[in-house]
Formats: structure tokens, C-alpha cells, sequence
DNA sequence: TAGATTGTTAATCGATTAACAATC
DNA sequence: TAGATTGTTAATCGATTAACAATC
């Protein structure tokens, strides 16, 4: 094993080998080489090679991969085994699809609570979380390990939140909202959900043969 | 202009590019720069004329590019001019979060129908789209010009519907299922919202500093 | 043992960046 | 005119693919 700096491709990559890794074993498939599993995900078998050899050395010559390890090998680089906590902000229809439908324990994550300015939903539970104030919020965090934070509320009000959460430490953000967040500190993570930017993709492959 | 082939890493650009040109049109700027751009985006000024060139000459020697005109040619570059019609498949917490917040019209889509199994929502409108059964899915899409088919349904009944809808020649979908959809045609185009895939790799930078 | 398949090095390909003549 | 900035060609960089010795 070489440890590399690992490009942003290759991380893109992972979740999706995972996924297929979870369908095989499901299937109860026990080993597979790289080949088969090149096919199965329209990839070439080289490159699978070369991306798990970034994080160690999971096959074995003549035989393959064991499936049940490398999926386990890979859930560990990802952090599925890490027990991460988080909270979503907002609670509108998105945040209540989120916390109603998604499930957050398949990868590695809890959900300790939701935060809302809403009255009307403030002091119920969704899903056995519940709503807290959004006054609340910082107290909260101050006083709970909270690796990520949902961002499902109005854009306006997003980046005065970031910046005010990675103050207290926040270091990964997961956001729903159609805007560039800005963060100043490298050591907080933003992933984005577009959105918008996804199916204005569609519509150009679409609109372009 | 030389219409070369357009990579997919200039296609995924675009949206982005729109996204900061309607800022910049809202915040009322009326001419750019590439260097200046760059440094609101944060990628170079090289890459920026590089994108725009694959598609025509938008901008002016020793002036720049109009805003306006540029946000214009993005857009149409997109099709977000071509008001596209789409149907929401699943009217589930996710089905609902979308058409009750998504402004699918900002991308130059309508949405024109939605339809679920349940009898509790059939017949109901939402945002004064009616929620249609199921099974009248196809006699449907023989008769409206439907362009794309959002999915939110169930990940067990997915891939059944876009082989159904696919003979019917819908060409564009856009799946939120966990599943890795096949689409034979080459002509059909699927862009996924993967969820899962987006929270694993925020997961995995988070746990790898 | 012979066949299969790995991990890794080398070759290729494509995407990003730099440079610059053209020109507003 | 002089300065700014484009569109494009050339150079660089990085990612993907091919090849192959090692070995199960």
C-alpha cells in the first residue's frame, strides 16, 4: 500500500462501489474479480485496481476480492462503522422527508434531533426525533457531538447558519439549498445536493440529442 | 466556434455557471470578466473561456462578457428556454417535498401530473398538480408530451416503470431511488439524485481529516 | 502444476492551465 | 492610442487504461 493522495474521482467513486458491494452480498455472492465486477458497474477492471490499491491491498491473486471483506474494507474507509451523529435544520417538506424516509443508520449516521422556527412543529417528534427550537440550536450543539448538520431550511437563512455552527466546531455540512456555501475554515466539509444543477444536466442531455 | 465534443465535466459546469450568472443578474452587474468570474467560482480564467468556447463566442475582446446576454446563452445552452413538461412518479414525503418547494419552473420545466398507488392521495391536487392512479400511467404519457419522469417511488418498482416508460419514449429521468437504473437506449438519459452516495462522501471526509 | 487474477509500473489519453496573438 | 481581455493553440498535469511480473 502506497498512500497516495486520493483524488476527488476516486472518493466519488466509493460509495458506489459500496453499493454494489452491499447488492453482491445481498445476493450472497462470495468472491468476485475485478473483471466481473467491471462489468457489473460499466467500469474498467484496471481502474478498480488502481482505486482500491489507494487504501490497501483487499484481493488476492487468482481468486479475487472476497466480497462480505471488501465491503467491510470499504464501509471502514468510508466511516459507515463510526457512529457519526447529526441534526437537520429545518423542518419543512424536505427536512420531514429526510428524517422520515432516508435512512441515515445505513450510513453510519444518527439522527439526535431537528430544529425549526415553527411553532406548529416545534415539540413534536418525527420518526422519534424531536423538533427543537431553533433558539435551542446553539446550546445544543454545545453540548452534543454533532459531526454533521442537515442544511433543509430556507436559503436566506443558510449561510448566517453555517457560519455561526463552525464557530462551535461543526465540521460537515450536508445542504440542500441552491446556493454556494462559503467556508472559510478547509477543515469544514460541505457536500451539496443541487438540485437544480442536476436537472438543468438532464434537460442539456436531453434538449442536446 | 468549433463544436467539439462536449465533455461531461464542461456539461456539469454549465448549471453552475447559470447559477452565479442569475446572481450576478439579480445583484444587477452588468458585465464580467473571466478572470473575475474565476475568482467568484473559484476555478481559473483559462477554464472558464475554454467552457464557453466549446459552445460559441459570447464574450468581447478588452470588455469581457455581458451578463445578461451571457446568463441568456447559458440558459438556452441548457434548455431551460424549451419549457419542458415532466411527471412526478410517487407522491410520497419526497414526491411531495418536490412539487410543494422545487421551482421546477426556473429550470423551464412544467410539471404536468403526478401519480401514486395510494387511494388516500389519488385525486387530491397538490400545488395544483392532480395526483392521478397509478394505472393510468401509460394511457397518460400515449397522450401528453411528457419530456421527463422524476422518480420517488419505492426502489422495488423502479426500474419496472422506466422499461414501461421507456417502449412509451420518454427519454429523460430523473431517479432519487438508491438503485443504479439501466437504460438499454443510448438516447435515454438518467441523472440520479443518490443521496446515500452524497452523505458517504461527506462521511468519508469528515473521518479522513 | 496450470490458470486466474492481483497490485503496480508504464503508456496513453483527456482535461486543465498557461501563453499569446488578435482586437475591442 | 494604450490597456484589457478575449478565443485559441500549445504545454502541463492528472486520471484512466494497458501490460505484466508476482503469486495464490
Amino acid at each position: 500500500m502506497k498512500k497516495q493522495n486520493i483524488s476527488d474521482a476516486v472518493i466519488r467513486r466509493l460509495p458506489r462501489y459500496y453499493r454494489h458491494l452491499n447488492d453482491l452480498c445481498a445476493k450472497g455472492v462470495v468472491r468476485i474479480s475485478s473483471h466481473s465486477l467491471g462489468l457489473k458497474m460499466d467500469i474498467t477492471a484496471s481502474q478498480i485496481r488502481q482505486d482500491f490499491s489507494c487504501f490497501g491491498e483487499f484481493g488476492q491473486q487468482g481468486y479475487g476480492y472476497n466480497v462480505e471483506e471488501l465491503r467491510a474494507e470499504i464501509g471502514h474507509i468510508l466511516g459507515v462503522d463510526q457512529d457519526h451523529h447529526l441534526i437537520v435544520i429545518g423542518v419543512g417538506n424536505l427536512g420531514h422527508a429526510l428524517i422520515q424516509n432516508f435512512r441515515f443508520a445505513q450510513s453510519g449516521f444518527t439522527v439526535d434531533a431537528a430544529f425549526d422556527v415553527s411553532p406548529q412543529v416545534v415539540g413534536t417528534t418525527l420518526n422519534n426525533i424531536p423538533v427543537l427550537p431553533m433558539d435551542s440550536l446553539e446550546d445544543y450543539v454545545k453540548v452534543h457531538k454533532i459531526d454533521v448538520v442537515v442544511l433543509t431550511v430556507p436559503k436566506a437563512a443558510v449561510q448566517d447558519i453555517v457560519d455561526r455552527l463552525t464557530q462551535l466546531g461543526i465540521r460537515g455540512f450536508w445542504n440542500f439549498t441552491n446556493i454556494e456555501l462559503e467556508a472559510k475554515d478547509p477543515e469544514v466539509k460541505i457536500e451539496n445536493i443541487h438540485f437544480s444543477d442536476s436537472l438543468l444536466t438532464l434537460s442539456y442531455r436531453i434538449a442536446n440529442n
